[in-house]
RNA sequence: GGGCUCGUAGCUCAGCCAGGUAGAGCAGCGGCCUUUUAAGCCGCUGGUCGCGGGUUCAAAUCCCGUCGAGCCCGCCA
């Protein structure tokens, strides 16, 4: 009974993994200590259509796998990611996004499909390409696999031949896990038709060592190779690529994981079909974008990555996601990213491994929080040279090891400033000429004359912020219209960042010749 | 019909796997400071852990049931 007692209380205070006291276990380590249980290499598979644009929902396949990655290799073992792209999926229907001409695409394969651009060799990759980017920007490694390229070079040509042959095996397992009848011309393998180039409209009538030989609903009859003549169904499809690739991990949304899903099926076509263990499963929820629902390439709500990772900083992106066990949805704010950012940094100092797990390599974080350079930005109208002057002077540590972190993030707050950020947050300096046209009180020019005598070199931001309401009472003004009269004469509104500390930004000396030349 | 995930403070969540009697951030309130202004620090308020049973010396945690929310399973990953 002691021995009991005094177990269970040590667990509170440390877990097997060693991690220090208190602190919980992040999911990715969890996940890494039982891949290492199994062995201590690990290829992990990740894959997404690029039937549309690839956006965050999509993106957190990829980063669930980067975080395990990462967890095996801090633990000494080995791990690397595999992206297929399944280029070789036919077109399912006309999207939103395109145009009326697309109807006559609808069954083809993505890779066989005219780009909409017209820039990319093909549809997928109109859609891959800037994904594959952001990939680079999030520091995301991965071997790229496209789909179409592993089918023509035959990568699959044995296990589509395994298909066929054990077709009732594969059969039975389907009706048996889902509990549906297939289609009594139901086959593993879709001929892609030579005529009219469809994956969907084509039936197997027989099969030999050279080839499948099929039927078509445009009537073309005509015999496919195993090599690019056609593909798998995705149920079939999956077991035979953890084969094909080695896959010990996969990270998969929970439309798979679902009981009856290809996950299921999957799992019991590798061993009884295959002949190979199924890989360690990672179900994964989906991402919503707060008060629309799920992102949906197919409805067009969506965050394409590739324009996240040009406004956010990818520690950032990765952040959002890795934070959130995988089995939790997220609902994603844009407005509240600021929010976010702050967590974050203070994470950072902290040593938070969420943080850990999201940081691109060779960045140097610097102290300087990310609201700051916004304000800083704003007040430098970006030019670069000056908005380091401020942090500088507003107290920072700027030299060699931060300057490259400072100018990188100040990037991103521009960025962030144009696209994201609420308009309550925007300002901008206006000129001497602009604010005099502005209208003022006689009070609201007393006060600011007042003000101005009153400023002193070095004054800091709580200092200021006191002098405002000093100033405001020997004047008899209230103070709200004091602070009203400074932001109307630095930005033309009556609302801005904090006083004080945005006095302190725009430097005394700037702030003082303001106010002098409007009340001279 | 089958299944998954979630339900803990006003909000977002941690803690559950390996039971020891509840934590964080934000919000709110108060103070530092005669102070709503996009700071900071300190403090405070705030939870019958969805509900009901069971196991146990002990349950947010394990088991059974139940309610609520979201979602998946139609070879549209």
């Amino acid at each position: 009974m002691e021995k009991r007692k005094l177990i269970s209380r040590l667990k509170g205070y440390q877990n097997p993994s060693g991690e220090i006291m208190g602190e919980t276990v992040h999911w990715a380590d969890k996940i890494a200590e039982d891949l290492l249980r199994r062995g201590e290499k690990h290829r992990i598979a990740t894959g997404i259509t690029p039937s549309g644009h690839i956006h965050l929902g999509n993106l957190r396949e990829m980063l669930t796998a980067d975080a395990v990655r990462r967890a095996v290799e801090d633990r000494g073992g080995k791990a690397e990611i595999v992206y297929i792209a399944d280029t070789f999926d036919p077109l399912r229907k006309r999207y939103p996004f395109l145009p009326e001409k697309y109807d006559k695409y609808i069954g083809m394969p993505l890779s066989e499909i005219p780009c909409p651009c017209g820039e990319h060799e093909s549809y997928a990759e109109h859609f891959l390409e800037p994904f594959l980017e952001s990939l680079d920007i999030l520091g995301i490694d991965v071997e790229v696999k496209r789909a179409d390229r592993m089918y023509k070079a035959g990568e699959y040509e044995e296990a589509i031949k395994t298909a066929l042959e054990k077709k009732e095996l594969i059969k039975n397992i389907l009706e048996e896990v889902t509990g549906k009848k297939c289609d009594e011309n139901w086959s593993p393998f879709m001929p892609l038709c030579e005529n009219c180039k469809r994956l969907n409209t084509t039936k197997v009538i027989d099969f030999d060592e050279s080839g499948v030989y099929y039927r078509c609903e445009c009537g073309h009859e005509g015999k496919a190779t195993y090599r690019g003549g056609g593909k798998l169904g995705w149920r079939v499809d999956w077991p035979a690529r953890w084969g094909i690739l080695g896959i010990t991990c996969e990270p998969m949304g929970k439309d798979h994981a679902a009981a009856g899903g290809s996950y299921d099926t999957g799992k019991r076509l590798a061993k009884e079909v295959f002949g190979i263990e199924p890989p360690y499963p990672i179900p994964y929820e989906w991402i919503h974008l707060k008060g629309v629902g799920a992102m949906k390439s197919s409805k067009g709500i969506v965050v394409p990555v590739r324009e996240m990772v040009e406004v956010l900083p990818p520690e950032i992106v990765r952040y959002i996601i890795i934070r959130a066990k995988p089995e939790r949805h997220i609902d994603f704010d844009p407005a509240s990213l600021l929010d976010l950012i702050d967590e974050f940094e203070e994470a950072y100092a902290k040593g938070d491994r969420s943080v850990r797990l999201s940081m691109v390599e060779n960045v140097k974080y610097s102290d300087v929080p990310f609201r700051h350079l916004v304000v800083v930005g704003q007040i430098a109208n970006w030019d670069v040279e000056k908005a380091i002057e401020i942090v500088k002077r507003t107290g920072y540590r700027v030299d060699e090891e931060t300057l490259p972190d400072i100018k990188r993030r100040l990037e991103y707050a521009r960025r962030w400033i144009e696209k994201f950020a609420p308009e309550r947050l925007k300002f901008e300096v206006l000129g001497l000429e602009e604010v005099k046209k502005v209208q003022f009180s006689g009070e609201e020019l007393e006060f600011l004359r007042e003000f101005a005598l009153r400023l002193k070199d070095g004054m800091k931001a709580d200092e200021l912020h006191n002098l405002v309401y000093d100033v405001a009472n020997e004047v008899g003004l209230k103070p709200a219209k004091a602070f009203k009269a400074i932001y109307k004469a630095i930005l033309g509104k009556t609302y801005g960042p904090r006083a004080g500390y945005f006095m302190e930004s725009l430097g005394i000396e700037w702030v003082k010749k303001r106010f002098e030349s409007l009340t001279a």
